[in-house]
DNA sequence: TGTACATCAGTGAACGCGCGTTCACTGATGTAC
DNA sequence: TGTACATCAGTGAACGCGCGTTCACTGATGTAC
């Protein structure tokens, strides 16, 4: 049946909220279109009058997945909490770069050029509060720091052993130029 | 046919590398069994005479990729064709942390324990020529090392504007406590 | 050493399932009068 | 304001394809005599 033009909108909020949480903790390929649309409370068939294909989707749902948070915390309180065990082990709400990161290496241009701006603005933000003196030194330490992160939560996540997990969470941590 | 013992092991291991090669490339999801038997010259039905599955072949591919380099190069020559856009264009042979990190971090049991086991085995080569005062020092300094270095590699493949790239790369080994 | 036979690695057709995608139909929305 | 009708979002069955996996068969290997 037809639905009013707010419900379509809401809709399709409900499909790109549900897309972006499963895509984080399963996977692009770990995902079925009908999943997201159950997830979204449609049913399969209403998912082509939103978007044209599953491709078409996970780059927009990361696109938002992607969106910059709206706070704008120290830099040492976002590194304690990218870097928490909480953050960790919630895959589905956290960072797009460290649960998707070399799935999305290997998709579509959309998706990569979307990943891409994200990475820009993270690096930027990063940059401004860095520490260096020149604004050369700044931006190397943001980047350097912006990868031990990702890097930190990829392998974290990797580890079948919560010591060892726990333990690169912590030397990451502490390793950071940060206060 | 039947076929000599010697042939049968020579095949196993031309499976496995086909699979290393190919999973490292394309994904754990990109690649079809079928595609893996051809690669190592064989049909895809001789498959699971060598594997029970092809979860099974992911883990045991994957701790074949994961071998330990036989090379003892110094860490910071190591860490120069580490972070090189040679390593970041050549998925196929390069690290599996950065090329399927992601993904693996949701596979297998067994493929998370032979991955983790290959992580202890680089943290502690990396902690024995670190620097740092105490051996937790430079176990701290080899694991942050490690996560940046992973970090940027896969970040470098998710970019897709080549000089933001290479500044990741860049960035990071000259931020490495290296010579 | 040579011969007959049992073994079993490899082949390729086939199976069954799940996936992305399509489509005829339904019925609520919203527009024209 | 009320009524008739066109629109179109959503449903659920169906399609077609590719995948992981199975299996009957083949023929080379290697063993027993």
């Amino acid at each position: 049946m037809k639905v009013s033009k707010e419900q379509v909108a809401k809709h399709r909020e409900q499909i790109l909220d549900a897309a972006a949480r499963l895509f984080r903790q399963r996977g692009f390929d770990g995902v079925t279109v009908a999943e997201i649309m159950k997830a979204a409370g449609l049913t399969h068939g209403a998912f082509y009058g939103y978007f044209p294909s599953k491709e078409a989707l996970i780059a927009d749902a990361a696109a938002r997945a992607l969106a910059p948070a709206p706070t704008s915390a120290p830099l040492a309180k976002y590194a304690d909490s990218y870097l928490s065990t909480r953050h960790r082990d919630n895959r589905e709400t956290g960072c797009v770069f460290a649960s998707l990161g070399t799935e999305a290496a290997r998709g579509s241009d959309d998706l990569r050029h979307n990943v891409t701006e994200s990475l820009r603005r993270q690096i930027d933000r990063f940059a401004a509060e860095a520490k260096g003196r020149t604004a050369s030194d700044r931006r190397q330490a943001a980047i350097a720091a912006w990868a031990s992160m990702v890097g930190a939560v990829m392998l974290a996540r990797l580890a079948d052993d919560e010591a060892l997990s726990q333990e690169i969470l912590d030397a990451t941590r502490a390793s950071l130029p940060l206060s």
